[in-house]
RNA sequence: GUUGGGUGACUCU
């Protein structure tokens, strides 16, 4: 059973949940009951995939053959529910745990709390921040980045700086995810400068840096068409042992792209290929909202079906750049051909 | 053996 349990949650963690629903269905043959902790695995998958109506229907079933939820159940469906917007049935959930004799803990709160910040509802996400601490459970350095994150992109102003100093009065100590929010939260205020300072500082602050750091980074030099200063970062992210990923090459185009220098963005994406990554959907798109931006919007429909033979998928964000960049060159008949 | 936080593309801001 635990052999399978691993193997489960494996492929629920590469995203493989249909997989691991058919290695579900091999348990049931062989008289293997599911316990716990698979299910959990199992709802944990679907609500990845955001995929949380099978993840109820899933945790019904464990009550159906009386396997009662237990809080990571509970926690797992409730952020389910808030990533795709259904704070209402989270909250719902909440109450639900109270009477179940399962109350809730800081998970609970905090993914609540998170749900509340990224639909930008700041003011209650604090009132339940309150009523956290009411219930016992002090914020830690999750829920304080995850604040940091919100009033910086609700507020843009000096105020996560604030949250930052509080979380540290509090006796958390910034990690490498807090310093990262704060820089680039920063990067997005044009405050580049105080971010690499900040970047600069995080060595003594026994945090090691990441890519998704120096990816933040990247962006606000980028934003502020310091091209060059953009790649001296790279160099600095490859010395300090973090990879280059996807991102970070995307970023660096879309500086190029904003910069209106689209073949050197091109360039990058040849560069990408060769070093074996596969550009994406935001890849794509950032290729073609550079060659609209400066007029060549055929070359973008000629990377429009490049993406098509890469077997990479185009979503709203990618039509809507071609066809508002067809559109501003007048040739709407071929932007309806698309929408058709 | 299972649960909460940070990075890239369009339009508006």
């Amino acid at each position: 059973k635990i052999t399978y349990t691993i193997l489960i949650d494996g492929l629920c963690r590469g995203s493989m949940v249909d997989l691991a629903l058919g290695l579900v269905v091999q348990m049931r043959h062989v008289d293997c009951s599911l316990d716990i902790i698979t299910y959990n695995i199992l709802v944990d998958g679907l609500c990845k995939l955001g995929r949380v109506e099978e993840a109820l229907e899933l945790a019904d079933e464990m009550t159906q053959v009386g396997c009662s939820w237990d809080i990571i159940t509970y926690n797992k469906l409730i952020d389910g529910l808030c990533k795709v917007g259904s704070l209402h049935s989270a909250f719902r959930l909440i109450a639900e745990m109270r009477h179940a004799d399962c109350a809730p803990d800081i998970i609970s709160y905090t993914a609540l709390i998170n749900g509340l910040c990224k639909e930008g509802r700041v003011h209650e996400a604090l009132g339940l921040v309150a009523k956290m601490i009411q219930d016992g459970f002090s914020p830690d350095i999750i829920t304080y980045t995850i604040l940091i994150d919100c009033v910086f992109k609700v507020s843009r102003m000096d105020q996560p700086l604030g949250l930052a100093d509080k979380m540290r009065q509090d006796g958390c100590s910034p990690d490498i995810i807090a310093y990262s929010t704060l820089i680039d939260g920063l990067c997005k205020e044009d405050r580049v400068d105080l971010a690499l300072g900040l970047a600069a500082e995080i060595r003594h602050a026994d945090c090691t840096p990441d890519i998704i750091m120096y990816n933040s980074l990247i962006n606000g030099i980028c934003m502020e068409e310091r091209l060059i200063e953009a790649f001296g970062l790279v160099a600095k992210a490859i010395r300090d042992g973090c990879s280059p990923d996807i991102i970070t090459y995307t970023t660096l185009m879309n500086g190029f792209c904003k910069a209106g220098k689209v073949d050197e963005a091109l360039g990058l994406a040849d560069k990408m290929i060769q070093d074996g990554w596969f550009p994406d959907t935001v890849t794509y798109s950032t290729l073609i909202g550079g060659l609209c931006k400066v007029y060549r919007v055929d070359l973008a429909l000629r990377v429009l079906s490049k993406m098509r033979h890469a077997d990479c998928s185009s979503n709203i964000v990618t039509y809507n750049t071609l066809i508002d960049g067809l559109v501003k060159v007048g040739r709407v008949d071929s932007a309806l051909k698309l929408v058709a």
